[in-house]
DNA sequence: GTCCAGGTCGCGC
DNA sequence: GCGCGACATGGA
């Protein structure tokens, strides 16, 4: 039975949905003819469904619909946690409106977000997002696809109509997973040490993620609790601080470097303070700026 | 072979 | 606090 969940506007799904490079992450996919995002998820009730989402034409709302693969139907807890982990993914309750208020002091920016972008897509738990975040890091883009990819097929439960899906692995379930499987097979190199640990503090309790999605806790302690994780430095934190819905601080990596330098600097290197600087006037929303800054 | 990718850790100072 | 080498992997 299809859900509509409502959205806020200005909203461009399919443009927002691709905006971010999660997208190109496993489970989720994208399926450009049919514009559709889907995924498998699996539910806690251990139930494995594949998600469909599409957007009504005006944009204001997404159609969820899940599909069981069985004879039974999603009961009502299911059907509501599945359309929670979406409106999380999609950012469905996010405000943006001081974000859009700002852009418009500036015509370029503007003319590219106003249709209604902003709202990255992420991951429906904090620890999928942080291992996939720990899976960019010093490395390139293509080898975090595919160490994903190989991650969510050994390790995820499949969807048993199509076994060629599968869910991300629960963290009990990479916290079972052997130290050399990871390597050997999922081939996280040296990450390897990094995800096993944190999927066993999940796992054991000792370590809360989730809680801090619900935005009580002071910022400068959810960014000390995100680099408290092994694997997890100033890059990795401010990206997760990001997917939490934090825009305040920015994620200085190579990629980052390289764009501010040609596009601010002509050339030239500037310092770490200096690329940071760049994009100061933004205050909370300093990291979307950047992510949507017109290359010229 | 060397260097580097959407970095981070642990060490010495 | 800052500088520096090590770290798995794969592509140029």
């Amino acid at each position: 039975m299809p859900k509509k969940l409502t959205v806020r506007k200005p909203y461009d799904f399919a443009q927002s949905v691709k905006d971010h490079g999660w997208i190109e992450l496993a489970p989720v996919r994208w399926l450009a003819e049919s514009e559709r995002l889907q995924w498998v998820e699996r539910v806690s009730s251990g139930r494995v469904v594949l998600v469909e989402v599409t957007s009504v034409e005006s944009d204001q709302a997404v159609v969820l619909t899940a599909h069981t693969g069985e004879a039974y139907a999603l009961t009502v807890n299911e059907a509501e946690e599945i359309a929670g982990k979406l409106r999380w993914m999609l950012r469905l309750d996010e405000e943006f409106g001081s974000f859009y208020e700002l852009a418009k002091s500036d015509p370029a920016f503007w003319r590219a977000v106003k249709g209604g972008r902003g709202r990255l897509l992420r991951s429906p738990t904090l620890f999928e997002d942080a291992v996939k975040t720990i899976c960019t890091t010093n490395t390139t883009w293509r080898q975090t696809i595919n160490m994903v990819d190989r991650l969510v097929a050994r390790l995820g439960e499949p969807y048993a109509p199509d076994p060629n899906l599968h869910a991300f692995p629960t963290a009990e379930q990479l916290a079972a997973a052997d130290l050399e499987l990871l390597r050997q097979e999922v081939r996280l190199g040296y990450r390897s040490a990094y995800v096993s640990q944190l999927a066993q503090e999940v796992a054991s309790g000792e370590r809360d993620l989730e809680s801090l999605k619900d935005g009580t806790l002071p910022r400068d302690e959810v960014k000390r609790e995100l680099k408290s994780i092994k694997g997890v430095g100033e890059y990795a934190a401010n990206t997760l601080m990001m997917l939490l819905g934090y825009y305040g601080e920015l994620a200085l990596d190579s990629e980052m470097r390289s764009f501010v330098t040609k596009r601010y600097f002509d050339g030239r290197a500037p310092s770490d303070k200096e690329i940071l600087s760049i994009y100061d006037r933004w205050g909370e929303w300093k990291y979307l700026a950047y992510w949507f800054d017109p290359v010229s």
